[in-house]
DNA sequence: CGACGGCTTGATAAGCGTCAACTGAGGTGG
DNA sequence: CCACCTCAGTTGACGCTTATCAAGCCGTCG
């Protein structure tokens, strides 16, 4: 499932998948982590990557294309839908812009552990703890940074007794000063 | 028409509008350039501010946020085409995203130019001449760079004979090697 | 036990933001 | 009609953040 192209529609079930894209030199920009509940594959025939991943043995639902769309002719409500899940995208593209445009590693960290906290929450109910299924390179290249830079601020952050470090994810411990450095 | 909340939809007939996000600092992160025959205020009820902007009197179309959902109840149709330009809405906020990331100024700039061009052709039929009816500061907070910097940038360009600056906007001299530099 | 991959950490350099001075065009008032 | 003001854009000097390169660490797996 390794940069196939749009041929079909996801939905997570459970699990967490990366989406990016390539660019020409090689290198890639992660466009988003899908949770469960996330669709997948919306875009219509544009050249788009995925890549299922990580996290205790992701799993996906399947939908063909062409399926789909018939099924949305037949159920007009099912678009109505689909089309909140792609603005909902949007918005949350928006966020990342503007995370990405005013770089301080610092207060993208905060603003993308905050973040997936409260996505986090909207499906279990834990909420100090912040799985991180993806590598940290692909933290990096969903931010913008550095693998280097990425683990750097996460042991500063750390250090400052903000966060726990534990495997495979962060522990949160002082929510209200983490939001705070995430506005900033 | 500065910073109302998304209370209607817009569509631009003429000139440019630019919409942004603010951020708690007073910050603001330019989220994109609206350009005739593009629409607006698609997000939900999301804090979406938005302000019209520059290039010989901009002139938009627009319809109470109401109306409009009531109009898609009637036309399903509708529902899909206002989707489709959400869809594309989200396909060049993801191009986006990869600019930010991966950041060189001149890669920006380059890439910037070329895609407005694109967007430009679509509209009139010039291709050589970009107008550029934003301001500086504009293109550094879509781009996430410093308006000394977006400056330099086009100078340096100017000064290798890629572009020209012309008032209000930029003549393409040389497109295959902007092309080029937008890739790198 | 040894090796590999993901992660951390350090030193160095470079790109870009910040601050600030300067230029030039457009507009206003004497 | 010209002097002046203002604002957008340009340019320069300097320092900070972050990328880059490279070494070391630790867990897992063969």
């Amino acid at each position: 499932m390794e940069g196939q192209p749009t041929d079909a529609v996801f939905t997570v079930t459970a699990g967490l998948v990366r989406a990016f894209r390539l660019l020409p030199d090689g290198r890639r920009q992660v466009v988003g982590f899908a949770l469960p509940g996330d669709f997948l594959g919306l875009p219509r025939d544009a050249v788009h990557m995925f890549s299922a991943d990580a996290a205790g043995h992701t799993t996906v639902c399947r939908v063909a294309r062409r399926a789909f769309l018939e099924l949305i002719d037949e159920h007009p409500d099912l678009l109505r839908r689909v089309h909140e899940s792609a603005v909902r995208a949007l918005d949350i593209a928006h966020d990342q812009m503007m995370l990405l445009g005013h770089r301080r590693a610092k207060t993208k960290i905060a603003a993308f552990l905050v973040g997936l906290r409260e996505r986090w929450a909207r499906i279990r109910s834990a909420t100090a703890l912040v799985p991180l299924p993806m590598g940290r390179q692909d933290i990096g290249d969903y931010l913008g940074m550095s693998i280097s830079t990425v683990s750097r601020t996460l042991t500063n952050l750390a250090r400052e007794g903000v966060i726990l470090i534990v495997p495979n994810g962060v522990r949160i411990l002082d929510l209200p000063r983490l939001t705070e450095i995430a506005k900033a």
